[in-house]
DNA sequence: GTATATATTAAGCAATTATTAACGTTGGAA
DNA sequence: TTCCAACGTTAATAATTGCTTAATATATAC
C-alpha cells in the first residue's frame, strides 16, 4: 500500500470542491478544502499537504498571489502548486509557472484523469528523502538495510528497536525523554506504556554493547560515541 | 519536571465532564471545566489555557461559533483549539479546519490516550523555546545533553543537582534565594526543606570544584565565572 | 564569645530504571 | 492453511540511583 497524500483544494465554487473532493477522495486521497484563498495559506501549514490544487480567480486573494507565498515558505516551498484554470485562462500559464506552479489542470475537470495525474506530480516533484546512513565512530547505521556496523561486526534489528536507535544516534548526545521517543518512533496517536522503551534500549544494548546508550535518571536516554 | 500544562473543557454533558477532568487531572494537567460555550471565551481569556478542548455541538453556540472568536482574538489565536465530535460528525471536520481548529478528537473517548494526544497537539503547535546551552568561561552547559563540559573534561549530572546550576549559571553573578531556587527546580507546590537546596550545592561544587558557586551568608548563592 | 547560618556526612526512603518472563500478534515457510 | 519463529508489549520483580532529612561540624557576623 503506497502512502496516502493529502490534497488542499481552493476553489470559490462549492460544487467543483465536492467533485473533487468526492473524486479524490474514492482514489484514495485525504482531502481538505477550502473556498476562501486568503485561507489557503494558513491552512497549509497547518495540514501539511502533499500537493496544492488551487483556482487562479478567486474573489478575496487570487491564486498567484497565494502561490507566491507559499513559494516563499521555508515549511511550504516543496509543497507541489497546481493551478486550476478555465479553458479561456492559458494565457496566464507563463505567469504562474514564473512564480513556481508546477502544473496546471483546466476545467472542466476530467475526474478520471485527476487523481492519476495528481500522483504523478506528486511524485515527480516530491524528492521522497531517504534518511541517510550515520558514520558515529565505531557505528555505522545503515538505514536502507536496517543493519548496523560495529567496527565490521553486522548486527541487525528488528524494526522498532532500529528504529529508537536511528533517533537516539541521529542527534549524539541529546538526551531523549521517553514521551520524545514514543512520539517519534511510535507517532503521536499510538499509546504504549513508557516502560516499553526501557525494554527496547535493553534489547539495544544487548546487541551494540551497554557503553553507547546512557540513562539520565528522570529525563531520559542518549547516545554517545564511544 | 515539565511544565503543567491548563486545558479548558467546554461540553454540555456532564458526565464526560467529568470523565474528562478526572483522567486529565491524574495526568498531571490543570483542568477548568464549563458547560456553556457562551462562557469558553471569557474563561479562556482569564485562564490563557495552554489548549482549548470544545464539544462540537452545544446547545447554547456552537463549537465552530466559539473556535471562530478565539482564533480572531490577537491573545488566543495561538491557543491550540480541538473538537470533541460524536463519530457520526465527521463531516464537520473541514469545516472546523477551516477555521482554524488544529484536531479533532472523537467520542466516546479513550481516556488512557486522552492526555498523551493533547501533549502532543500543545507540543506540535506551541513552539516552547528551547533553552540553549550556556558557555561560561570555561564551563558550557549542555541543556540537551544533562551534560556540563569544564574545559574538556566532562561531567555529568543527575537531574536536580543539573537544573540547580543551570538555574544559578543562567545569571551569573545574581544571588538566589533558596527560595528562589526551590520554587524553580522544585517547582511551587512541592515543599521541601530549604537544607536540600545546600546539599545539592554541596555535591555541585564536589564535581566542579568549590570556586565556582559563592555563597552570600543570609541570602543565598550565586555563580561566578571562574 | 555567642548566635546564627552554612558545610558536610551518612543513612533511610522514594522513585526510577533494569531485567526477566510471559503473552498475544504477525508474517513467513512448509 | 497451519505451524513456527520473531516481534512488540505488558507486567512483575529486582536493582540501582538520587533525594531528602537529620545530625554534627565548621564558619561567619555581630
Amino acid at each position: 500500500m503506497s502512502k496516502k497524500y493529502k490534497i488542499l483544494v481552493a476553489d470559490d465554487d462549492s460544487d467543483i470542491l465536492e467533485i473533487i473532493k468526492f473524486n479524490l477522495e474514492r482514489n484514495d486521497f485525504e482531502v481538505t478544502v477550502t473556498n476562501k484563498s486568503t485561507e489557503t495559506y494558513e491552512l497549509a501549514l497547518k495540514i501539511r499537504p502533499d500537493l496544492i490544487l488551487h483556482d487562479v480567480m478567486m474573489p478575496d486573494m487570487d491564486g498567484f498571489q497565494v502561490c507566491r507565498k507559499v513559494k516563499s515558505s521555508d515549511i511550504l516551498r516543496d509543497t507541489p502548486f497546481v493551478f486550476l484554470t478555465a479553458r479561456n485562462e492559458e494565457h496566464h500559464e507563463v505567469q504562474g509557472f514564473e512564480l513556481g506552479a508546477e502544473d496546471y489542470i483546466a476545467k472542466p475537470i476530467k475526474p478520471a484523469a485527476l487523481s492519476t495525474r495528481l500522483k504523478a506530480i506528486i511524485r515527480r516533484y516530491t524528492k521522497e528523502e531517504k534518511l541517510p546512513s550515520l558514520q558515529l565512530g565505531i557505528f555505522r547505521i545503515d538505514r536502507e538495510g536496517y543493519v548496523v556496523y560495529k567496527n565490521e561486526e553486522q548486527i541487525s534489528f528488528p524494526k522498532k528497536e532500529f528504529e529508537l536507535l536511528y533517533i537516539l544516534a541521529s542527534s549524539p548526545g541529546k538526551v531523549f525523554s521517553r514521551e520524545d521517543v514514543l512520539s517519534r518512533v511510535w507517532g503521536n496517536d499510538v499509546y504504549v506504556g513508557e516502560r516499553t522503551v526501557d525494554v527496547h534500549i535493553r534489547k539495544i544494548r544487548e546487541k551494540i554493547g551497554d557503553d553507547y546508550i546512557t540513562t539520565i535518571k528522570g529525563v531520559g536516554y542518549k547516545f554517545v560515541i564511544g
